[in-house]
DNA sequence: CGCTCGAACGTTAGCGCTAACGGCCCTTTC
DNA sequence: GAAAGGGCCGTTAGCGCTAACGTTCGAGCG
């Protein structure tokens, strides 16, 4: 243990105590080969003994393997990006990655520059969380400037790139919507409108397209913004409007703010409207009622964007995913109309 | 902008590009005096055509000033630690500090070592967000090694340690749930139970005071978990107990739970029972019906948090706190008692 | 007019580590 | 029994930057 203010122990230190070289030590750390068992377990007593830490910030210049990542994302606290983070965070403990976060503003616009000054390093890999326009632009500029280790998760309008395979790791969001959709078609509802979140344009599109399928004319989505309250004032009109019998939304927490703005108007759930979300947040089994919705599994997806990241630091083949694939939960927010 | 594969542009090429020596390319980008006008733009123009960007990592290593932190917390998907997590960035981002995470596992124990090994080098500062025992101790560990490079968050038991005030950024969380149960109080309950998560002694501390003033004996606090499951099942035999009539909640998402658990017992809120949470979190005010609960500013927590680190590292005084103050917020979940 | 002094630069020496290469010694091989 | 081959370890040279000190040169002074 070094104490507080002293110079740190450094491989050297190690190295004297030991009575080897430091490169000697450098090959213990790094788990090489060519050192005998007596030597490593001399340099690994000499380690504890002084409670050696390599320093990160040497080793990354030194140019050995990299072990750290960044990751952009537009806001921390919103569940699927703190769900996919948490993903990233698990995949890169257990390949003793270090996680960096850049969080950027979606109302600010980033020069190339202000993007890649954000890094460790130039070149150094990332993993960008892309759900709005800004994080889609990071996205962009990052795979410019180093295509070998930027990985994205996410599902905007430019999830169709050709070479998306190469670097996406997402669930299909189109067939997640379109399979709610058909749901609520099933329970007899003439038509389904859509509260869209910024964003997460295949959600939509698959709502379109399961309209589509049984030849109805898609209504005007609704555009909402992130949070719950942008949710219920940008629905008031569409739930006061009783011809509206059913709401597929963007996500959970605009279903949220459905279920409120339909409660102010005296609606009831789900006679009068049926209202189905998308993630599967914490809240959405226990909401009163429980809330329609469907299991996305962002952490899943966070550790498969972890590892594909990894697998193309090394060199590797792509690894297969991860992470269980969407369930529609069918709950208490949800039904046949009453008409 | 330097091709991807090719080597990085360094201080070196930035200073043979402008004519000068590399240590006044390091001079201008460190914002050093000493620099005659003409030379520093001579040296931002030759720094911008060729795209120059620092490597973090060599910055670190030769020992110029401190620019980065590594925030320690238990679960970045939780409203608290998400918000604390989403202010220490913003402020970190202001200064130019990059941020890292280490997430640590409640259900796991680590060694100090485990714990030091995760900081970017010996002493590097950190901050923690510490509500639960994990947490707690690796604050601890932390101080031991790093004084005067380590903050902490949150309102674990170890909160009365006698230095906090030297490096704990916290709301007073003791009276805040004493307000909260003195409101509960005023309305006519005779008495006020208490749902309690793991760690935040300092809320059950306000609770149990605040029935202590009114010589009411605190009923025994019911042990809940993080997750909002978890409370539901714990509170199922506290609201299915016609005597209880007022339940103050660790926070939100135990207030969901409990909700919920009362909606399953038949009991109607706030007739039968109410029901104060507290964070307000983003559903608290749109939930059906709205949440009473206290509105506390974690993100405020978190910039100052950072601040107080920030200054530390600076040698500066401790900056005055600039978070907004707890209020409660009585919406429809609460109120007298029927009989 | 020589001197001091400070502004404005340059030079040198590391920070702690890894890569690349070199050297020693003990086997193995014909 | 000499050559060839490895296993094992040491030496050297950086990675890109900053700290600390040196140097130059012109202004200001008596």
């Amino acid at each position: 243990m070094s104490a507080a203010g002293a110079r740190p122990v450094s491989i050297f230190d190690v190295a004297k105590r030991a009575g080897v070289s430091h490169q000697t030590v450098s090959r213990v750390i790094n788990d090489a080969p060519q050192v005998a068992d007596a030597t490593r377990a001399k340099v690994k007593a000499a380690i504890s003994e002084l409670g050696y830490r390599p320093n990160r910030s040497a080793r990354t210049l030194a140019g050995g393997a990299v072990r750290s990542v960044t990751v952009f994302t537009f806001d921390t606290a919103l569940y699927g990006t703190a769900e996919t983070l948490r993903g990233i965070e698990d995949g890169a403990a257990a390949a003793g990655f270090t996680v960096l976060i850049s969080v950027l503003d979606p109302d600010q616009t980033y020069t190339d520059d202000d993007i890649l000054s954000r890094l460790s390093h130039d070149g150094a890999p990332a993993i960008v969380i892309a759900h709005d326009d800004t994080t889609t632009r990071a996205r962009r500029i990052l795979r410019e400037a180093r295509p070998g280790a930027v990985v994205a998760t996410g599902d905007d309008k430019l999830s169709r790139e050709p070479d998306a395979a190469d670097w996406l790791v997402s669930l299909d969001d189109r067939a997640v919507a379109e399979r709610a959709t058909r749901y609520l078609l099933s329970m007899g509802h003439r038509t389904v409108h859509y509260l869209a979140m910024p964003g997460r344009a295949r959600r939509q599109d698959g709502w379109a397209d399961a309209l589509a399928e049984v030849g109805v004319e898609a209504p005007e989505p609704v555009q909402s913004g992130w949070t719950i309250g942008s949710a219920a004032e940008a629905a008031a009109a569409l739930v006061a409007d009783p011809d509206v019998t059913a709401i597929m939304c963007g996500n959970d927490d605009l279903a949220f703010g459905v279920l409120h703005a339909a409660h102010r108007a005296g609606r009831s759930i789900p006679g009068d409207l049926s209202v189905v979300g998308c993630d599967d947040s914490p809240l959405a089994a226990f909401n009163v009622p429980p809330l329609t919705t469907i299991d996305l599994d962002f952490r899943g997806v966070g550790r498969g964007a972890f590892e594909l990241l990894h697998a193309k630091l090394e060199g590797r083949e792509r690894p297969r995913p991860v992470w269980r694939s969407p369930e529609l939960l069918v709950r208490e927010t949800s039904g046949p109309p009453r008409h």
